[in-house]
DNA sequence: TTAATTTTTTGACATAGGTCAAGGATATCC
DNA sequence: GGATATCCTTGACCTATGTCAAAAAATTAA
């Protein structure tokens, strides 16, 4: 699992997490970050297990999700590139509150919890720049509670779509990066309702799907269905 | 709104949020907190509107909720004695991500952003224990989106009832200290099929109600159905 | 206490969305 | 590049839970 890291590196002085951190506190992180990887699909941790320390994800995406007893997933969070993954249960000293896999090949710095707890002693900054993460988290499992007990499906699906077309969106096309079976899980759905729902979109004129690709063609349509107008879908 | 703040003063060293702070902040602290009373049902702070500041909960209890297109509520968590009431927002400068209104007579210190910004520059101990707030506040909202989107309504009313005897109970009787109106919107449904599904419970002997108080009476199947057995509820 | 208001319960009904099963389409791997 | 595994779609069906309306109960006010 380990290997050379000395190319990663020079990434972490531009990392969220390490923004504004004195040169001599990154030399210290370098003597003790270690590179893993993980191959597609690996589980990263479990739910449950103790927290040795925290991830920055450098390469690869990994996800965050519950399972339900009859194995249903309910995907929190995808952690992509820079991020962090298990921050929290390191600070907290609590077991992982989530399972965590590679969605595919993906590297990343694990921390050790004692030393990132050393770490956050030494320098405010880091905390500070956590709490900004934790932040940002917070606002989105607020809006995720929201959309699972006030809004249907089909909301949550043009929510999503919207958002992705707006960051990253060319013309009407966006691109779903993930299967659709982990779109549905992320919108906490399953595959065949998701695919129902896409159809009865594509039906009304909403949009047209292209394997992952998918062409928006009433943007306002959308909209007014994320604001939970009944439009008979 | 505003009146005198000397006799609850005494209280703020005893606050989670400033464990360990030193006496001279604390005397600063004393200066620029203002105290604001709320009556029951009155709006503090309206999802959108620009984070002035936060608030640190004396006496009574807030709601903090989202609303739906129809009207409908989601209680995100309900902030008591000692607890912090927009925090994330001032900390962020972002908008308050919900509403907030005072479910009794409420009595709260408002602490002005700009305050607070100074104070955690100068004091990291505050940082780290609104961290520590903060990582809690995450895992609540784990739970929640874990709840919502992968358990039954009677899973979660069963998680909270025994959460509730677990925390307050006296032999096997629990006390609903809130409304079974708001019970449901905190379960994330609604009151009528909360009150089914408590009448189903009586049924099968699982529990007696009476009013807002609850005898538990056989809490291994109430185990059961928050772990997601098939009970034919 | 009585009246007025609010909360809770119940019934009849509607429906979103889950389950199960099968076929078709894609992607992945030697 | 063909085989194999995975993912996606579709249909028939079922059930949990929401909607609407009204009665009953409880709380608050006068």
């Amino acid at each position: 699992m380990s290997e050379k890291k000395s190319d990663h590196l020079s990434q972490l002085r531009n990392m969220p997490l390490f923004l504004k951190l004195p040169d001599a506190a990154l030399g210290m992180l370098e003597g003790i970050l270690v590179v893993r990887s993980f191959h597609k699909g690996e589980n990263i941790f479990t739910e449950g297990s103790a927290s040795a320390g925290f991830y920055i994800v450098i390469k690869g995406r990994v996800k965050v999700f519950k399972l339900s007893a009859e194995g249903k997933e309910q995907i929190l969070h995808i952690v992509g590139s820079r991020e962090l993954l298990g921050a929290v249960s390191a600070f907290a000293g609590s077991p992982y509150p989530a399972h965590a896999d590679a969605m595919e090949k993906t590297t990343a710095f694990f921390l050790p919890r004692k030393d990132f707890l050393a770490l956050i002693q030494k320098e405010p900054t880091v905390v500070m720049n956590m709490m900004a993460n934790l932040s940002m988290r917070l606002q989105h499992f607020t809006r995720m509670i929201e959309d699972l007990s006030l809004k249907e499906v089909p909301g949550r699906l043009a929510a999503y779509l919207l958002y992705l077309h707006e960051r990253t969106g060319r013309g009407d096309i966006v691109e779903i990066d993930i299967s659709k079976g982990q779109l549905a899980s992320l919108l906490g759905t399953i595959p065949e309702t998701l695919s129902r729902i896409l159809r009865k979109m594509s039906e009304k004129g909403l949009l047209k799907v292209s394997g992952r690709r998918i062409r928006l063609l009433n943007r306002k349509a959308l909209q007014y269905i994320v604001n939970g107008e009944k439009t008979g879908l």
